[in-house]
DNA sequence: GTCACAGTATGATAAAAATCATATTTTTAG
DNA sequence: CTAAAAATATGATTTTTATCATACTGTGAC
């Protein structure tokens, strides 16, 4: 366990990527043998809205939501993170307090690298800002131009959007479980918890999908594209 | 005319302290010889979506909303942007194309520095890197939290948001012209025209603003922002 | 086990918003 | 200046969505 916190041997690590073509390799060493992996189980919250940023965190497997809770009890959900994404880039660089919460939707594992010397590191080498600057770039311009896109849809669209999504974008097949409630769904597509289960028990009657609990079959994917793209 | 184009020297110029604080005199020089400002006029496309970006725009005066237009001819706003905030920060650093259009709703003066040069810059320069970061994290958290603010509100929160937004955040005075028509005000806030004048038409019969035509004048201010906080 | 509780589900109803229609005013193009 | 187009305005109607009520199911705490 000690043993593999102090390498930097993930595979697919996009964030190593961008080191190694940035920085040099004594530098690299120096942030392998820092680097914290924190293990969550699905529910955990790993960062906490209104507590001070001081790392840098990244997703190393799992999938995690970012949310914001409203004092009425009506939480929003601004968008689901699968590994890749980095996920603590919205305020890092320009806030002292995050102002919304990761929670974990599966078991995740985050690899978390101190703030202080990330920036030390962007302030030393301008080409790796450069990196790290188009990704973040990258990150809050989906976020926004998704917020559009779904903003345009109505209920229906809504959901068959995020159902295509976990199929297409998360899970790679047709059958999964939804890693997510009802209710989570409704905040994130910004309707009403009712409305997204009837509109899954639609889908289902007009065939569909087929629904076991959690468990999700797309039947016709090429209907729910069209409602995803129309309704 | 000429002489003005070749010097800094526009008092609030925010990117201009950017540059102070991090820059040399020389750099500095260089950017304001080759910086070249735009005159638009209320109507006019700053920046049209799909077109290469090849520039970095700051606004120097004016108003200006970030679009996005549809096949449907519905368009949406994304965001309103007044001098001081960078608008072409978004996709600058990500991405070739523009994925939305800039458009003046007042006459607008932009002050457009060579994209090339500015990344050679930020490659050069890790501290300027950090702070130009730090302002485009600023710019996109604040679209993406706006947005959801206004997601939890229904039409008439939503007009009574933009109304205080207008005289709280660029008039600075309760008595004001609104620069965009009904129309625009549903595509920002994501409702229909007709919706949008019903509900000015019903603030205005409450008595809490006046309407003549374009000009608004805000009489029951406190009402207003009980209406666009719990509306 | 069983009790409480959250999640899922469905119906009925109310509220909000979109759509359609139509009229008037204002702006724009030529 | 004038015709056409766009913006504003309002009413009627339909559709969509939220809210309220109620029931059922599965899960975790004890």
């Amino acid at each position: 366990m000690k043993e593999e916190l102090i390498r930097c041997d993930c595979e697919h690590c996009e964030l190593k990527e961008l080191f190694y073509y940035n920085v040099d390799s004594q530098e690299m060493e120096h942030v392998c043998h820092t680097k914290v992996e924190e293990y969550y189980s699905k529910g955990d919250v790993i960062i906490e809205e209104g507590q001070p940023i001081d790392k840098f965190t990244y997703l190393k497997s799992g999938l995690v939501k970012l949310n914001k809770q409203g004092e009425d009890g009506r939480g929003q959900i601004i968008m689901i993170a699968k590994p890749f994404d980095f996920v603590s880039l919205l305020s890092v660089f320009s806030d002292t307090y995050y102002n919304y919460s990761v929670t974990a939707l599966e078991d995740s594992i985050t690899c978390n690298l101190d703030l202080g010397n990330l920036k030390r590191m962007i302030r030393d080498n301008g080409e790796f800002a450069m990196s790290i600057m188009s990704k973040m770039s990258k990150v809050s311009d989906k976020i926004i131009i998704e917020n559009l896109n779904i903003r345009k849809k109505q209920v229906h669209g809504r959901v068959a959007y995020l159902l295509l999504f976990f199929a297409e974008q998360i899970y790679m097949k047709d059958d999964f479980e939804l890693p997510v409630s009802r209710r989570e769904i409704a905040e994130f597509i910004g309707k009403t918890t009712e409305n997204v289960i009837r509109t899954l028990s639609e889908f289902r009657k007009d065939g569909v999908i087929k629904i076991y609990g959690k468990q999700i079959e797309i039947i016709d994917k090429e209907r729910l594209r069209q409602v995803a793209e129309f309704g």
